[in-house]
DNA sequence: TAGCAGGAAAATC
DNA sequence: GATTTTCCTGCT
């Protein structure tokens, strides 16, 4: 299916794709590609239009509009967000970047094996576990997978999950792909709580066991932000640390500056992440996701 | 609570 | 080509 939708806010559909968000994207000749919702999206921009071609009738406009969160008001975040020289210096050069509205496990499952990785690597771990235990289709001559269901995964042994490249992540994604499949996982609960009582919700435990092993704060503050529009949710990775040293030091705990100055490569422990999110969304407020998104892209150009 | 293992690939030197 | 780093979490 080949349509086209008219965009009446900003958008900048290759600051989206490229801010670390998803990982089933790629640019080939000017086009994007993706594979989502279990079909695959063809996307180009032409200033105020998106120009798409779809693999089924259920990936339409609606359906491209709430991906991208289109509906929203962007001029309004940017403003909330601008408050600062950095953060308006940020939102003006990465005008029309939005976080997307992307499917609840695919964005779990793919940030439990973000640990200890970099961007090339995670697309590479979450290709391989499409290829290998998603459902095959055929898109211009060529084979598509979606993405694995959890009752897929869960229903593979850790060793061949492992082949995937997974490494120590293998066992992790299993047990979690378990929890959901077995319906342990309340997805529209996490969604519709405000975010601290989301994210006790994602940590919560059976039988004095985590239901999700694996999923700590920052994998927690992934899910909540990328995939369930809790836009006051305030990832810290490397990256943002980096960032915020350089442009917010005090937004860091002092203890931590401290042995950060003895060691650059001194990371948060549980405590200090906690700190630094409570300080962190405390100044940048209601839409400090998007401030994240902004730093991120700002440090690492930066660092490039 | 601090330190460490985990595991493979990318980035860096 | 070797070393360091990499969108971290769990365990001791």
């Amino acid at each position: 299916m080949e349509f086209t939708v008219l965009l009446n806010g900003p958008f900048n559909l290759g600051y989206t794709l490229e801010s670390g968000q998803v990982f089933r994207w790629k640019r080939r000749e000017g086009w994007w590609y993706g594979e989502v919702a279990g079909g695959s999206l063809k996307v180009r921009q032409e200033e105020d239009v998106l120009r798409c071609e779809t693999s089924s009738d259920s990936l339409d406009s609606a359906f491209v509009t709430r991906y991208f969160r289109l509906d929203e008001d962007l001029e309004r975040v940017v403003s909330a967000v601008a408050k600062d020289e950095t953060m308006s210096r940020a939102a003006e050069r990465f005008y029309g970047l939005r976080l997307v509205r992307q499917d609840r496990w695919e964005c779990l499952a793919s940030f439990v094996l973000a640990t200890n990785a970099n961007i090339p690597r995670i697309e590479k771990m979450v290709g391989a576990i499409c290829a290998r235990y998603g459902a095959k289709f055929q898109l211009g001559g060529e084979d598509h997978y979606s993405f694995p269901t959890p009752a897929a995964i869960a229903g593979a042994s850790v060793t061949d999950l492992a082949q995937c490249g997974l490494g120590y992540r293998a066992p992790f994604l299993r047990r979690v792909s378990g929890s959901v499949s077995g319906g342990q996982v309340d997805f529209a609960a996490v969604a519709s709580l405000p975010y601290d009582e989301a994210r006790r919700l994602l940590f919560s435990e059976l039988f004095g066991q985590k239901v999700l092993l694996g999923v700590g704060p920052k994998v927690a503050d992934c899910v909540l932000l990328y995939s369930c529009e809790k836009d006051d949710a305030f990832p810290i990775d490397v990256w943002i640390v980096k960032a915020l040293a350089k442009y917010y030091p005090r937004l860091l705990p002092p203890s931590f500056r401290a042995r950060r100055r003895e060691d650059l490569r001194a990371k948060l422990s549980p405590k200090d992440y906690t700190r630094t999110s409570v300080s962190a969304r405390k100044h940048f407020g209601r839409y400090a996701g998007y401030a994240q998104q902004l730093l991120y892209m700002t440090v690492r150009e930066a660092e490039s």
